[in-house]
DNA sequence: GAGGCTGAGTGACTTAAGTCACATACTTCC
DNA sequence: GGAAGTATGTGACTTAAGTCACTCAGCCTC
């Protein structure tokens, strides 16, 4: 297990203590598909490491809408709900697996320590970098960019077989399910794709690019 | 200076080696109003301090639309060019000074050593918290809320005489100079406020603090 | 004091997006 | 296999936002 974390995390190699030293705190614990890690009301009091499996990253408005800020990925760990342990008012965004996940929750005064290694607060520094640069990015989308382009972005680099509802799509984009159908509809007549129930399977990725791109 | 300095930036305050200590590359230096200090196909080289003055971080849209991320006040490091710094990919975002400024400008090596200190890393950190912050609270702002609620809250927080043109208004949210116009003439009716020639003057900021908040 | 510049104001129009109220259609489960 | 529940499809309508094409006002400068 500790050589298998180590690959997903190098920057965990010298750090101290080590993962193994930290007794219960180091053990890894397995959520089931969707599972909320954390909310606007109850942030968690930790970094969780994801080591398997997938957290969605989403904002909740008023009127019920959502919108996935980012996923994070085996490898990461989840920078809102640690951003919200650096500053007192907490942060407007909720947490929940897209799939059974495994985590290790590492506790402020561990993550401390850790600092101290350079090359984990390199990794973490990174991480952040790449957040601020997704985050500007999908205010981009959102500011400047029509919803068909921004669905056609969000059906690519999945496969050709995608396994979700529309409303599924609607809460990543952050708009309703009616609008993710019309547009799935007209991709369809443009023989981009086919949609059957829970499914979408993409013929020309490359008309999507282009959408999802261009103009 | 020194203490200037400290006042501003306890954080380095046990930093090593010291701000006095680095030689040329200490040495504070002084940018006129609009001056670009960074852009999309210029990134900065360094880790920006901003001691005097206002850096305005924005995001050029394909069709000419600015949208500002947020402001750099005296006290904080610029942290879209720093974020630049810890990943190959360059950020799409470019930095102007909105008034006279000063700056120091910290090369990643110092700022790896400043590092060590925990202090530093804490304030750096806070700070990477504070604006996914603010940069989650305007993907918020621009998906779901409306653009006169967005302008109301633009215009608030800023004392009751503003000197602005509209046009620098519709680049802070995204819009045009139009939209800009109607809505603060709709303010104007409503009794809110008075406009001028690139001045704007608030009689009825509770008004305007309702409509930015409610619906 | 006549041009020329920049900023502001406005009506008419177009378009993207969202809302409402349904009609189907596919699954599951008893 | 029928009922219930969830997912999808669609037309008609409303609204927010943006676009276009101007006019008008203030200011600066020669």
């Amino acid at each position: 297990m500790s050589t298998a974390i180590l690959n997903l995390y190098p920057a965990l190699a010298h750090v101290s203590p080590t993962l193994a030293a930290l007794g219960p705190e180091g053990h890894s614990m397995t959520v089931p598909d969707h599972t909320e890690l954390f909310s606007e009301g109850q942030p968690c009091q930790g970094f969780p490491l994801v080591l398997r499996g997938e957290v969605r990253v989403a904002r909740r408005a008023n009127d019920g809408r959502h919108l996935e800020l980012y996923r994070v990925v085996p490898g990461e760990l989840c920078l809102v709900s640690s951003a919200a342990l650096f500053r007192s008012q907490a942060l407007g965004a909720h947490g929940v697996s897209t799939k059974e996940s495994e985590l290790v929750m590492v506790s402020p005064a561990t993550f401390n320590l850790w600092l101290d290694t350079p090359a984990f607060r390199n990794f973490v520094l990174g991480l952040f970098a790449e957040r601020m640069a997704d985050l500007t990015s999908l205010i981009d989308a959102v500011a400047f960019q029509k919803l068909d382009q921004r669905l056609a972005n969000a059906l690519l680099g999945r496969g050709p077989d995608l396994h979700l509802s529309h409303q599924t799509l609607a809460d990543e984009l952050g708009t309703v399910r009616e609008m993710v159908t019309r547009l799935l509809r007209r991709f369809e007549r443009e023989g981009w794709l086919r949609l059957g129930r829970e499914h979408i399977h993409i013929l020309n990725s490359q008309a999507l690019r282009a959408l999802a791109g261009g103009g």
